[in-house]
DNA sequence: TAATAAATTTAGACTTATCTAAATTTATTA
DNA sequence: TAATAAATTTAGATAAGTCTAAATTTATTA
């Protein structure tokens, strides 16, 4: 149907272009790993598709075909790497790129059925939702640990970052989905943020803060 | 480390010349669905690779690195057969499209945990033997219904043909692995096999008979 | 608002994997 | 063994996806 580079960028541009926003040539280049020259020449080739809406110069966002296709692809992602952590025993930091292939095997009957297999699952092992058959899902409205107030108690439910060394660094220190932290202080000159989680004091800086997320 | 072509047409060539056969351009392009013209292009360049010993036009076999990345491969496509068959009760005509796409997921962690998880499977859906994680299985040594001689009983251990069409002839007739059958009479004129089966009388054809595989 | 900088697109080239048609080599057969 | 047929390789093209360098458009700033 569409080719392994297609569904790549469909997906970062979903990805790029969330709450309304267009997603650019550079971003889209960033985020992909290539120049901006082949940026141009595939959204050219997806616009042609009607995959995404193109204006030259003003950037691109997805349009509902592309939109549907793009969730697909999340979903794939999303159920794999949920696989790898539940039934293959793998840690939270080490699926990510296993998943990026696998979110490309085309059957949808097998993620049907893969689906069905794990009991539907609505969150992945990084607190992301995880669309189901018809592309539905609840895009959970969490904040950062750096928006919480002290004295709030609150449970961690995703990570902004997803990055292996960030996922690494949260494991060290238990920092886990589902886990309660409560903020009890706020650090004035580098707004590190001090909690206590099972009874022990943690300190995490203002980056690690802003990349956590938890409940409202 | 090798492109999805290189490694379909490793595996294709690993098929092709099983107990020291020597494998042909032709064979090759009618096996991959491709033209013997983009054969011998490839064909140059996995010999540039020493993955294959290509002699220009008397074929080819695999080197020893080339045998053990076709292992793999095979490995992966009889563990994943084995998955969607057992774990998510897909039927044996089902799985083989989907397993070509799966067995290029790259990481050998993942098929290893997989192959853990699984209980360490000896023979995929189709009766063929599942290589271990370095590459060794016992290539079980079975024999057609039609070189069974009248009044034998014997043991369903594995198909030569893998069509879909072939596989659903043998589930509506309940031949599948592992069942008994005794063969009660060979039909002289058309070489036809009848067999008796949970205590029901079969009849197949010669060209049937051919392709199931039986213990010896 | 004119000059400069940044972002984006275009032009032209390269790689991989394919194809058709033509040339070459090997095998078959009269 | 010479002619013919079959198998294989070579030559030249094509499409997808990428790249660098140059040109163009948009945004910023003096
Ligand atoms: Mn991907
Ligand atoms: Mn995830
Ligand atoms: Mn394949
Ligand atoms: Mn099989």
């Amino acid at each position: 149907m569409n080719t392994l580079a297609e569904e790549n960028y469909l997906k970062a541009i979903y990805h790029l272009s969330l709450n309304g926003a267009i997603a650019s040539t550079n971003q889209l280049a960033a985020q992909l790993n290539t120049k901006a020259s082949s940026v141009t020449d595939m959204l050219k080739k997806l616009a042609d598709k009607e995959l995404i809406n193109y204006t030259p110069y003003q950037g691109v966002n997805l349009t509902a075909t592309g939109e549907k296709i793009a969730i697909n692809i999340i979903r794939k992602h999303r159920l794999w790497e949920y696989f790898l952590v539940e039934k293959l025993n793998f840690k939270w930091d080490e699926v990510h790129e296993m998943a990026e292939e696998m979110e490309h095997i085309s059957s949808n009957a097998l993620i049907d059925r893969l689906d069905k297999f794990m009991g539907y699952p609505k969150y992945d092992p990084h607190g992301d939702p995880i669309p189901d058959c018809n592309g539905l899902f609840k895009a959970h409205n969490l904040r950062p640990v750096s928006a919480v107030d002290v004295n709030e108690s609150v449970i961690i439910c995703g990570v902004r970052d997803h990055s292996t060394v960030f996922l690494q660094y949260l494991e060290k220190h238990g920092l886990m989905i589902g886990k309660n932290i409560a903020i009890t202080d706020i650090i004035e000159f580098d707004h590190s943020v001090i909690l206590m989680m099972d009874n022990k004091k943690v300190q995490i800086s203002r980056e690690v803060a802003n990349n956590l997320l938890v409940s409202i």
